[in-house]
DNA sequence: CATATTTATATCGTTCACGATGCAAAAATA
DNA sequence: TATTTTTGCATCGTGAACGATATAAATATG
């Protein structure tokens, strides 16, 4: 089987493609009515947990480069989510800072994981398989994410 | 902890949105020189398979909608690796099939696997552990393929 | 101190994803 | 057969991703 390898159903990449874009599907009924994407609800994550963080720790923490993270930010400035000020001690800088708006979706945002995984949890019969991943796509991720990100 | 769920590292989908690119993004050196995305890649992986198949059956195949590979098989016409012909019994079908550069390029494309899996095990020691992805990966794109992609 | 290099961010172009919508052909139904 | 519904594909708009490149400020080096 010379091109046994080059089938689809062999790649774990294509599901590692599928199983993510479907999974950020997932989110869509529930980040839809807040008005956010999912890459900007995993700035708001960061943000929620850390304020007040200059572009490139945002970026380092979702792993994104800056040319990703940059017009995102600025699409959500501009929908009132958060505000990008300059640096004081490095005006290179900018500083990413939450709005009220951004600050108060926290609340609304509390339950969506709860709802996605009783979902979840209704067609996969169980959540701790989806558990079991998690070790094994985390030492996937450090070893590709060799690329250093400047910063 | 009463937003404890909304803490990045606490989350799946994260991981898996990182790992997909990050992989995806790992095809990149050894797809660039075929002058192809990893898309396009999988298009050629499902028509290596079979060849002749009309757009919705790739679609299929790929978990995407039409309205994303109808784009990707314009572009992928344009730059010759494919032809788009009416279909004969269902003129409203598209029939795509390789052109003979498309199917050369599965000569080329058939060690890209090999050297791939020799720089992830360099880096992550063991390829059995990715291996243990794929079953649960399957059933979580099994429960979260339901959204009837019409056909 | 002057120059070179690095760093932080931004811009641009191309290619996906995907929701919404349109349209013509085929199939189902009246 | 006439009409409705479904199906297969396409188009449009928006928002990512990301490679390449640019720019100014900070830092390192001469």
């Amino acid at each position: 089987m010379e091109y046994e390898q080059l089938k689809l159903n062999n790649q774990l990449c294509f599901r590692l493609y599928t199983a993510a874009r479907l999974t950020v599907g997932a989110y869509h009924p529930y980040l839809n009515p807040l008005g956010i994407t999912y890459p900007q609800y995993l700035v708001l994550l960061v943000l929620w947990e850390q304020d007040k963080q200059p572009v490139c720790d945002i970026a380092k923490r979702l792993m994104l480069d800056t040319n990703t993270v940059t017009p995102l930010l600025q699409r959500m400035e501009k929908s009132g989510l958060l505000q990008r000020t300059k640096g004081k001690t490095d005006t290179r800088q900018r500083i990413v800072s939450l709005t009220e708006k951004g600050t108060a979706l926290r609340e609304q945002a509390k339950h969506i994981l709860e709802c996605l995984s009783a979902n979840i949890l209704e067609k996969m019969g169980s959540l701790e398989e989806l558990a079991t991943l998690v070790p094994t796509l985390d030492k996937l991720i450090e070893g590709l994410s060799e690329r250093h990100i400047g910063c």
